[in-house]
DNA sequence: AAGCAAGTTGACGTTAACGTAAAGGTGGGG
DNA sequence: CCCCACCTTTACGTTAACGTCAACTTGCTT
């Protein structure tokens, strides 16, 4: 251990529960920006957090690249108006991309529910079938 | 065109704007069962409905083999009392990943709410840094 | 007959997201 | 001093999901 909010390769790799590879990977894909000490690797605060937003967008279906624009939304690079606007437009592009995903999950739920229905349906047959046991 | 409720394989691509290539290679994959006329594959309402789910799948985040676990529970392979007790099963987990996939999209989105806040901020700042413009 | 659009089967290429093995530096414990 | 656990870079391997030719057949149309 280093410093108070710093992390080893390892230390991310448990916590995440990912492997070294994955956490090099990131770096080099520019995802991740450790420090170093020598040779050694150093994750700060915000390593941290950008790795938890990978892997979050990775379990809601995002690649890395889309991961690495939404990290970026919270780093923006000018300050002046435009490019607030402009980052505005791509929060709202984002987000709207994100919810259309939502609304296809929940049709996939609405199908699974019709699924459900009809294996009840048939369970239902079945033991009218077998008024054997009661 | 050849019956009512079929689909040639443009037919089917244009209708959902993939290639045929790619509907030749879910074929391929065992997600969907066309029949033949001579050496033209011949969709039908269900290779209609396999493509459709696969497609929503697909925007959603699943892999190609999860898509086609699903379109397994609409077509349920025995149909004794533990099958469909198995079935239900699978349907309720299959439900619970999907609901937990929201929730980590509906994360990605407060996230992009905090950088919206952040944005306007900086913009009411700006705006009140150049009053020149009344 | 000739040609053209649409379909077919290989077969090899490509990208993303890592896995995996090789070969080596480095600090501490026995 | 030597080993061990942990770290490093380099590099080739792998899987999913198609893209991209190439080389045909088939059916219509002119």
């Amino acid at each position: 251990m280093a410093g108070f909010n710093t992390y080893t390769i390892s230390e991310l790799a448990k916590e995440f529960e990912v492997t070294t590879r994955t956490i090099r990977f990131y770096e080099e894909k520019g995802l991740l920006n450790p420090s170093r000490n020598g040779q050694h690797r150093i994750f700060g605060k915000s390593d941290h957090a950008c790795l938890e937003l990978i892997l979050r967008g990775k379990r809601a279906g995002l690649s890395l690249e889309e991961s690495r624009e939404i990290i970026q939304m919270y780093d923006p690079e000018g300050d002046n108006y435009e490019q607030y606007q402009f980052l505005l437009n791509k929060v709202d592009e984002r987000q709207a991309q994100l919810e259309s995903q939502i609304e296809d999950i929940n049709q996939l739920i609405a199908g699974l529910g019709e699924v459900r229905n009809r294996c009840n349906s048939a369970l239902k047959k079945i033991s009218a079938d077998k008024p054997a046991n009661k």
